[in-house]
DNA sequence: ATGGTTGAGCGTCAA
């Protein structure tokens, strides 16, 4: 049995509902995880998704900012027993059991705080909170007794690798690409991850999934970031198949400035 | 150094 799982920061949820059938007809994802849903969960679209072939939802989200959801075309149970990231109640993380030939699959699905303009955190709150978000992600899980069969994904807001970004030398001291946040964020995939993703494409490739807005072509200019992760535990790394990082998404017709990224297990 | 764009929801704030 394989699975396919699915990540994409889709920037409102119910504004970007008519673009998943695209995404559906392109990935085909049995799990679909996503970020900044930007809906209150009174108001989740549950009908439309169910409509879409997902039957199982799990959703935790807030008005207007932030949310996670995960979409399954098989069962999930929501896990609990996670702290409340920074104590903020802000809707940044999810995880489910997925149950699967062979035993059962963990998934997170986390969204961390972009972290504001000035990565400075005696000046900037928000840099300060996303520093202190990833430090608590990862004091959590080196606590965690060795942990197997779990996929963690989500837009963790950090490009690790000098080819994540468009240039290593530019964006050095731009949040999202400092010392502090990508020693950071290797640290938290150190307590028991691999990175998905690049076992598929060399580190000695650039590989994006976000481009600014703010530019007037963004496949010319190409100013890229990869912020959008999929990690797994090692003893699922004869179990990867692919990945798929779908950069036509970016095109779609109000697209999110995040594009979907897969990865299929076969468990 | 600055500005550029989008979304939520109607002020700006967040990204």
């Amino acid at each position: 049995m394989s699975l396919r799982i699915a990540t994409w920061n889709i920037n409102s949820l119910r504004l970007r509902l008519p673009r998943l059938p695209d995404l559906i007809a392109a990935l085909a994802p049995d799990v679909l995880c996503l970020q900044e849903t930007k809906v209150a969960d009174a108001l989740f679209p549950a009908e439309d998704l169910r409509a879409l072939g997902f039957p199982h939802l799990a959703h935790r989200g807030m008005k207007g900012y932030n949310g996670v959801a995960i979409l399954s075309r098989r069962p999930v149970t929501v896990l609990d027993g996670f702290p409340d990231w920074c104590g903020k109640g802000d809707c940044r993380h999810l995880a489910v059991r997925i149950e699967a030939e062979g035993g059962p699959l963990d998934l997170h699905d986390f969204y961390v705080p972009a972290g504001g303009d000035v990565a400075d955190p005696e000046a900037n709150p928000k840099f300060a909170h996303k520093l202190a978000f990833i430090a608590e992600t990862r004091a959590f899980f080196a606590a965690q007794p060795r942990l197997a069969r779990t996929i963690l994904v989500g837009d963790l807001n950090i490009a690790p690798l000098e080819n994540d970004v468009w240039s290593h030398r530019q964006l050095r001291d731009v949040v999202s690409h400092t010392p502090p946040e990508t020693e950071g964020l290797a640290a938290w995939m150190a307590t028991g991850f691999i990175d998905a993703v690049r076992q598929f494409v060399p580190a000695a490739e650039k590989h994006f999934t976000w481009w600014s807005y703010r530019n007037r072509d963004w496949r010319a200019s190409d100013r890229g970031r990869r912020l959008d992760h999929v990690w797994a535990t090692p003893d699922l790394l004869p179990a990867l198949r692919d990945q798929i990082t779908l950069k036509d998404a970016r095109d779609w017709p109000q697209a999110s400035d995040h594009v979907p990224v897969a990865v299929t297990v076969a468990l």
